[in-house]
DNA sequence: TTTAAAATCGAAAACGTTTTCGATTTACCG
DNA sequence: CGGTAAATCGAAAACGTTTTCGATTTTAAA
């Protein structure tokens, strides 16, 4: 059984299928019997347009794709989720594209999107991308094109951010105003803006109240998983005896963390305060209870379809479109594991 | 700057746009020179088909849609996961919806689906759908329907699942043996079929042990929110003081209840022993740990679109389709949370 | 009854591919 | 050089829509 085409309707009904086109998306020269009489028989042949067809001709796929680092993450996901809901009111469908951080992927995966000729592209960059001519390529060929999260600055979109450096500097401020002397920070790897500012913030905050910096306090993550967590932690205890508090780049990390130093009886906050980063859903319920940055991932979904929305109409009406950067609020969210 | 098509490459190469789209798929009837020339000029002009034109021609997509109830969801992300990787191998993008457990939406985006003439869908069911018909309606027209987790037994298409009923017993039965005398059930709602057959796994442990089953034992939850976890927990108490073991429906619920229990001072597990279901991350890190039972969703994703594969493979070549039902294995992993 | 205006309809082109099949060119052999 | 086989090419139809614009029919007015 094929799917029914105007064709079909037109000839059993014994008109073309200009009318039968027209009938359907209620043009005013077709007459009141002619519309009932061809919605009703879509209705019971259940006809639904070929998309295809549909966009081949207005040029529109009313699809967007979404690429992020990945899927199984609780911030992303909420992200994930903040998009297709925005997007299901405005008719757009996600494809959904997964990076795995991967620079060579994310490229791959850009063609791709536009290959389907997608209406526009959402996107958090991969830590492996330094380079930004797919990028660049995809908007000279009029794909609107807004990042979220993970940006790059020198790319000229329209992004969504958090204000990463004073979230860092807030949580950091808040270690040293709590008493710790000596803070350790687990940052992310080199590449990505957010990692960076993360880190610019920890240190900033350091010394804006008088503390030295202290290069071998920081540590370079990679994968930024539980295990690094535990990892770090028990290396973080090796180098320094004497350190009080760490500023960790991501709560799954920072939960790592907190698993290994209480096995090994450190006490959390006492002996060592800790802050992470995300507010994980997770973290409202491990003991003891995380401190963290909460940083909304709904809220940037949703921020990121409707700048890209706009953008899309914009272009549509061959209107000037204004690149926008706008910076949604974050919260420190205090609990247990900080004095 | 538009896209760049084939007649624009035929005319600057004053040769036709059959030669360049054969060219392009190295048809043996075009001389290599040409289709050298072919080749670097679309690889400088960053030529990339358009699906649309290519789609409608050959009414192949390859584009699945996949349908589930929530993404934020350490379970469903790892499905998503696991889908979206399989599929890229193939070269197939996938749409995702999120049906919010609601059977309206649900049926609306599956229309979405077909209109979008997707060459096969993924689908785990929303707790409120009772009725079948637009599953039934979609196979009808010829688009492949793989049903994954949530699954309706009445419906006539490859599934994948795990046993419900023998895991739930499984978990029920250890709860017996570690010397558990009077055991609860925090159960699903009464549509979908895991939680009935879950449900039912509870049941015949229960019966096959010489317990009696106590129906003011088993609480219908709704949401599966942390917070029912909470509030279910404290009913629970309340109702039955002599109850030493839960066998509950999903880990976020169990964590709740731990919660609960924490607080209010209950010794997990020497007052009462908690068995969760579907071994969420987090389970690993709460305290105690969650004893629970492994649900292997990236495998189970990954298994899904292979099935799904399958089926669009099979069809193309007019071979008939048999339906799969696949089950994949569950574990107990014992943690903390039972003595 | 004629005529102009309004209402209703449909032919055809276009979107960018793929693929069949016939046409043309080239190469080769005697 | 003639003829056949092989190599190379392109015209055209088709996929299912949308939309323009001209054609036809109906209605109303004169």
């Amino acid at each position: 059984m094929k799917p029914v085409t105007l064709k079909e309707i037109a000839e059993t009904l014994g008109i073309s299928i200009t009318t039968v086109s027209k009938a359907l998306k209620d043009y005013p020269d077709v007459s009141k019997k002619t519309k009932r009489l061809v919605k009703e028989l879509a209705q019971t042949l259940n006809y639904k347009p070929n998309a295809f067809a549909v966009n081949l001709r207005t040029k529109e796929s009313k699809t967007i794709g979404l690429i992020i680092p990945e899927v199984v993450h609780h911030f992303f996901s909420s992200v994930i989720k903040g998009i297709i809901a925005q997007a299901e009111k405005k008719g757009y469908l996600v494809i959904i594209l997964q990076s795995n951080e991967s620079y060579e992927l994310e490229k791959k995966q850009l063609d791709l999107l536009f290959s389907k000729r997608v209406d526009g592209v959402l996107i958090s960059l991969a830590n492996g991308t330094g380079d930004f001519k797919h990028l660049n390529d995809l908007m000279a060929q009029e794909t609107p094109l807004v990042m979220f999260d993970k940006i790059a600055k020198i790319v000229n979109c329209s992004k969504v951010i958090i204000n990463d450096r004073k979230a860092a500097y807030t949580a950091t401020k808040y270690l040293i105003d709590s008493g710790c002397k000596r803070i350790a920070h687990f940052r992310g790897p080199l590449l990505p803006q957010n990692s960076i500012d993360r880190f610019l913030g920890y240190k900033q905050a350091l010394v804006d109240h008088g503390f030295v910096y202290d290069p071998s306090l920081v540590y370079i993550l990679d994968a930024m998983s539980f295990d690094e967590g535990n990892y770090y932690a028990a290396q973080l205890l090796k180098d320094h005896k004497d350190v009080d508090g760490i500023f960790i780049n991501t709560d799954l990390v920072a939960i790592g963390a907190i698993n290994e130093l209480n096995k090994r009886g450190v006490k959390i906050p006492d002996d060592i305060s800790i802050i992470g980063f995300s507010n994980w859903f997770m973290s409202s319920v491990i003991s003891p209870t995380l401190t963290t940055i909460d940083q909304p991932g709904y809220l940037m979904g949703k921020t990121a379809f409707k700048l890209l929305y706009k953008e899309i109409k914009k272009r549509k009406n061959n209107q000037a479109v204004v690149y926008e950067e706008v910076e949604l609020p974050t919260e420190l969210i205090i609990r247990e594991s900080t004095k």
